[in-house]
DNA sequence: TCTCATGTTTAGGT
DNA sequence: GACCTAAACATGAG
């Protein structure tokens, strides 16, 4: 589940219940948060950044991460108990192996939304100069840095490096000024992608690199890797990929 | 039944 | 401090 696009979605399905200014009831679950602290208290806003589900209150915020396994149940439940369950009078939010955390901070002074690559205040050229910034860093991990791309994921990583023709392994450094701007367009550009097709219930037959055996434009087989300072899979092509090194 | 994976933090070692 | 590794968390697809 755990993508910005995936995230954006939750955003959204939860925006329908038009739940902003409305009182939580009552809180349940295993998450080991003080619970008391959202108990009686009226929700602003539900937001995004990045990776990041932020319930936000006038004084605080709670942030819900999904990690690898997150799941949530919009006015249904699992068998197995929440981390935490929000009900409200009309409602009822259910989260499931994620991590939950309340800052004592409201979220406009906890985010700068110009580094969430779903972001109406994305911001392109602050994304550019951060790669400038780095250019020991290899372009795996660079897709996979939330502090440049807050929201791309392992997925995203895949389908930009194939669809902009790097190699993984190349180093931000050595790639030349229109290779950068155009991984940070694509990167963008194929979050929305994600996010249309994910809404189709259609993304996993968009992939072309992530998962993928063959590569479909040169027809030989993909190279499979765990590459980068997370070692994550990576699929590429040797042929269509270069490598600037 | 078993392996693996859309992720991140933290603790420990060198 | 920089850099690396492993562990921890925990669900479900194939």
């Amino acid at each position: 589940m755990p993508e910005g696009p995936s995230i954006v979605i939750l955003r959204e399905e939860v925006a329908a219940l038009r739940l902003n200014g409305k009182e939580i009831l009552h809180v349940e679950g295993n998450s080991k948060i003080d619970k008391d602290r959202l108990i009686h208290q009226q929700v602003i806003d539900f937001k995004s950044w990045g990776k990041h589900f932020l319930v936000c209150f006038e004084n605080f915020t709670l942030r819900i991460h999904f990690m690898l396994f997150g799941l949530y149940k919009i006015d249904g439940r699992k068998d197995t108990p929440a981390r935490l369950s929000l009900q409200f009078a009309n409602a009822e939010l259910n989260f499931y192996s994620c991590s939950v955390k309340i800052f004592d901070q409201p979220a406009y002074e906890l985010y700068d939304w110009s580094g969430d690559i779903m972001s109406d205040d994305w911001n392109a050229e602050k994304a550019l100069k951060k790669l400038k910034d780095t250019p020991k860093m290899l372009a795996c991990d660079a897709l996979l840095n939330q502090d440049i791309f807050a929201g791309s994921g392992n997925i995203i990583k895949n389908e930009v490096l194939f669809r902009t023709r790097i190699h993984p392994l190349s180093q931000i450094g050595k790639l030349p000024q229109e290779k950068l701007v155009e991984i940070v367009k694509e990167t963008r550009n194929y979050s929305f992608d994600f996010l249309t097709w994910k809404l189709e219930f259609t993304l996993k037959k968009h992939w072309l690199a992530h998962t993928k055996k063959m590569c479909p434009r040169c027809r030989i087989p993909f190279i499979k890797e765990y590459l980068g300072k997370t070692k994550r899979r990576s699929y590429f092509c040797t042929n269509c990929q270069v490598l600037y090194f």
